[in-house]
DNA sequence: ACAAATATTCGCAAACATGCTAACTTGGCA
DNA sequence: TGCCAAGTTAGCATGTTTGCGAATATTTGT
């Protein structure tokens, strides 16, 4: 069973309805596990995140759970955090 | 002398101070550039994008000019109107 | 040089993400 | 089971993007 399929079946429990316009939302709620992903192949933890960005760590879990929409220098500070940097493309 | 070049010099006219933090804003700055070339290729005008997303041109010139941040749910929409599609990656 | 089309800028209102605290849940481990 | 670290969620305050209209500027074509 897949990382992705895993959550899925969580979140189907008790919040059936967060799938309802999945489609529509699918960038956006990709966004999120890419940030999840980024930060665990990092090591890190979603506090050393916070304290390195200076603030809480309820912030990062948004970002990575219900960031529905997100300002691009908030992906960009998160990214550095994770040594990472961003990079957007029109396809 | 590239489109980069022009701009730039112009720029530079009137705006000197336009460039003081540059290093710090480019990725932001790029967006701008990515978009109007983006829309250049679609053959498109700002007023025509701008009836698509049933907004006003003026809101279409900040985004190619002075978008310091910008959220994604911004960038998808634009991309939508000039057909394409935006692609986040963390490098 | 002129006119028309296209683009830029400004000021304001509204919508929205962000930041924080505090309470709650989940997960792993002894 | 019970404990502790890690993660999630809700409510509220705050700052910032977004959206709009109108004035101004720039570009393009003739």
């Amino acid at each position: 069973m897949s990382d992705f399929q895993r959550y899925k079946a969580k979140r189907m429990q008790n919040h059936s309805e967060f799938w309802e316009n999945y489609e529509e939302r699918a960038d956006t709620f990709q966004i999120g596990m890419l940030l999840k992903q980024a930060r665990k192949e990092a090591g890190l933890t979603q506090e050393q995140i916070a304290n390195e960005l200076k603030t809480t760590k309820s912030v990062i879990s948004r970002m990575e759970n219900h960031a529905k929409d997100i300002r691009l220098s908030t992906l960009e500070k998160f990214a550095k955090a994770v040594g990472r940097r961003i990079q957007v493309v029109l396809v």
